[in-house]
RNA sequence: GGGCCUGUAGCUCAGGUGGUAGAGCAGCGGCCUUUUAAGCCGUUGGUCGAAGGUUCGAAUCCUUCCAGGCUCACCA
C-alpha cells in the first residue's frame, strides 16, 4: 500500500471481513441470485402475498440495519425502491444471524422469504435465506430519514455537490430525486424519439470525428487521426451531414447526438452537450414551428402531467398556441430601440449608450444579437417563437421571402434562454457559398466563432438540396426545464469537473 | 477572467479575539427475538484542502496555490 489514505481502517476492517467470511466457507462475492420480486411490487401486492404466503426473493443493497440480538431489521434497496427485512434466529438460522451481523450498509444482499406487516403497519420480508451477493469495503454516505405525518426528514444528507458530481454512483443511490431526474431524461428522449418515427423520420448517425466542423458558431476541441496524419474535429453539430443525407434522398432524418464546444462552463453549458437536430425536405420554418410546439408541449404533458410547469421560481405554461414575435420587435418592445432603422455606426453608438461592449469588426447582426441577449432575452419567460433574424448571424438560412436583411429562421425562448433554434434552410448553393465567404472574412477579422467554408459540403449541395425546413433543440436544458433543474449539471450523468489536485 | 463564499472524522457540521480538536450519525466491543434517525453501556478514528510565513506556540493571523459553490463577464 503506497500511501495511507482517509478512511483506511475502516477499509481495512471490511477486508478483514471478507477475509473471515471465506475462512466460515461464505463466499462474499458470488456470481448470481435469482429475483422473484422487485421491492416496488411486493408492496403493491402485499395482500395476495400474504395470504398465499409465497416465498419471495429479493436482492439489493441493505441501507440501513437495526440488530437486536437474535434478531434484527434493516432496509434493502432495489432499483424500484426499499422494503424493510426482519430475520431473527429461529427462521433463517444460526448462520443467517451470523452473516447479518457481518453486514455494513452497502453490501448487496439476497433475501428469501414470507411477507407480513410488522406490528406497526410496515411491509415487510422475514428471512429464511440470506445471502451475502457483494460486500462493499468503503462506506457509503450515510442518510437516515425521519418519516413523520408522511413527511420525511433527512438528516446528514449528502449533500456536498463537488462529491455528488464526482462520485455519481453514491449520488444516485442516497438520494433518491437525482434518479428521478435522470429517468425523467431518459422518459424525454424516448417520447421525442417515439414522436418523431411516428411521423416517419429516419433517425441516423453522422461523425463525430470531422475534417471541418460546421453548423453553429462555436470553438471545436481538436483531435488527430494517426493513420491518416490528420487534424480532426470534434462535432459542434450535426447540421451539414444532416443536410447531406437529405440531399441523398432521405427526406425526414433526425439524430440525437453528442456535440462538443470548447467553450466556458457554467450553470447552462457544459462541453458536451446532446442535441437533437430535425429536417424535413419540402417544408419551411412555419412547418417546424408547428411541429416543435407540438412536440415539446406534449413531451411536457408526457413527463409533467401538464403543460403548466414552474421552473425555479417562474410559472411556465406551455400551452399552445406559443406566442409569436418578430426578433426585430422583441428588441422595440424591451428597449424601444428600433434596429432597422439604423445602420452600423449608428448601431455602435446605440450600444456605446446602453453600456453593451462590443468588438470593432461586428456586423450589424452581431450588435443587434448583443443588444438581444443584453436586454431582451431574460424578460422571455412563456415560450416565445422568435422569428426573422438578421442573414449576418444566419449563414446557413434562407433569405427571408419577403423582406431584406433578414433570414427566414426562429428560435424557442423559455424561462430567458434559448431552446431551439430553425431555419428554412439555405439551399441555394451560390448564395450559401457567398455566406461562407463573409464568415471567412470575419474569422480573418478576429471572430474565432465563425463558421468555416465547407467545400465538400458545397458541393453535395450543388448537386442540388430540396426546400426543407429543420431545427436544433438542446436537450439538456429541456430537461433541466422539465425536472426544474437549476444546473446543466444536474440533468448529466457526468458533467465535466476539473481533476482533483 | 472579476467579486463573494466554502474546504475540520466515512457523512452532516461545531470550534476559531492564537495554547496542536469536538458532536451526532457511521465504525469497533458488549447487551437486547417487532425495530425504524431503534435503544443502552463502552470505545476507535483527524498531518483541521496544500505549501510557505509570522509566533515560544497556528485549525485559528498573513501570503500563495489547489478544488468547489454562487454570481457577473464571456459563451449559439
Amino acid at each position: 500500500m503506497a500511501k495511507l489514505e482517509a478512511g483506511e481502517e475502516i477499509r481495512n476492517i471490511r477486508i478483514k471481513k471478507v477475509e473471515e467470511l471465506r475462512e466460515k466457507g461464505i463466499n462474499p462475492y458470488p456470481y448470481k441470485f435469482d429475483v422473484s420480486h422487485f421491492s416496488e411490487d411486493i408492496i403493491k401486492e402485499f395482500e395476495k402475498l400474504s395470504s398465499s404466503e409465497e416465498v419471495v426473493s429479493i436482492a439489493g443493497r441493505i441501507m440501513s440495519v437495526r440488530g437486536h440480538g437474535k434478531t434484527g431489521f434493516g432496509h434493502v434497496m432495489d432499483s424500484k425502491g426499499k422494503i424493510q427485512v426482519y430475520i431473527r434466529e429461529d427462521q433463517a438460522g444460526k448462520e443467517g444471524i451470523e452473516i447479518f451481523k457481518m453486514l455494513d450498509i452497502g453490501d448487496f444482499i439476497g433475501i428469501k422469504g414470507k411477507v407480513f406487516k410488522t406490528k406497526t403497519g410496515e411491509i415487510t420480508i422475514v428471512v429464511n435465506e440470506l445471502t451475502l451477493l457483494a460486500k462493499a469495503i468503503r462506506p457509503l454516505p450515510i442518510v437516515k430519514e425521519k418519516e413523520e405525518d408522511g413527511e420525511v426528514t433527512v438528516y446528514d444528507a449528502f449533500s456536498d455537490k463537488e462529491q455528488r458530481y464526482r462520485q455519481r454512483y453514491l449520488d444516485l443511490l442516497v438520494n433518491p430525486d437525482v434518479r428521478e431526474v435522470f429517468v425523467t431524461r431518459s422518459k424525454i428522449i424516448s417520447f421525442i424519439r417515439r414522436y418523431l418515427e411516428n411521423l416517419g423520420y429516419l433517425e441516423v448517425e453522422t461523425p463525430v470525428l470531422q475534417p471541418i466542423y460546421g453548423g453553429a458558431f462555436a470553438r471545436p476541441f481538436m483531435t488527430h487521426l494517426n493513420v491518416l496524419n490528420m487534424k480532426l474535429y470534434l462535432r459542434i453539430a450535426d447540421e451539414l451531414y444532416l443536410k447531406r443525407l437529405v440531399i441523398g434522398g432521405i427526406e425526414k432524418v433526425f439524430e440525437i447526438s453528442k456535440d462538443f464546444r470548447n467553450e466556458g462552463m457554467d450553470r447552462k453549458h457544459n462541453p458536451e452537450l446532446t442535441m437533437l437536430e430535425f429536417y424535413e425536405a419540402y417544408k419551411d420554418y412555419n412547418y417546424i414551428m408547428e411541429l416543435v410546439e407540438d412536440m415539446l408541449s406534449n413531451v411536457t404533458r408526457e413527463v409533467c402531467g401538464t403543460m403548466k410547469i414552474k421552473y425555479k421560481n417562474m410559472d411556465i405554461d406551455l400551452t399552445p398556441p406559443w406566442e409569436k414575435l418578430k426578433y426585430y420587435d422583441s428588441i422595440k418592445k424591451f428597449t424601444g430601440i428600433d434596429v432597422e432603422k439604423y445602420d452600423l455606426n449608428d448601431l455602435k453608438k446605440i450600444a456605446k449608450d446602453n453600456d453593451i461592449e462590443i468588438e470593432d469588426f461586428w456586423d450589424r447582426g452581431k450588435i443587434i444579437e448583443k443588444i438581444f441577449d443584453e436586454k431582451v432575452e431574460d424578460n422571455l419567460i412563456n415560450p416565445v417563437f422568435l422569428t426573422d433574424y438578421p442573414i449576418d448571424i444566419s449563414p446557413l438560412t434562407k433569405i427571408h421571402r419577403e423582406k431584406e436583411g433578414i433570414v427566414e429562421r426562429f428560435e424557442v425562448i423559455i424561462a430567458g434562454g434559448e431552446l431551439a433554434n430553425a431555419f428554412s434552410e439555405l439551399n441555394d448553393p451560390i448564395d450559401q457559398r457567398q455566406r461562407f465567404l463573409k464568415q471567412m472574412e470575419m474569422r480573418d477579422k478576429g471572430d474565432e466563432e465563425a463558421q468555416v467554408l465547407d467545400e465538400d459540403f458545397l458541393t453535395a449541395m450543388e448537386y442540388g438540396m430540396p426546400p426543407m425546413g429543420g431545427v436544433g433543440i438542446g436537450i439538456d436544458r429541456l430537461v433541466m426545464l422539465l425536472t426544474n433543474s437549476p444546473s446543466i449539471r444536474d440533468v448529466i450523468f457526468f458533467p465535466a469537473m476539473r481533476p482533483k489536485a
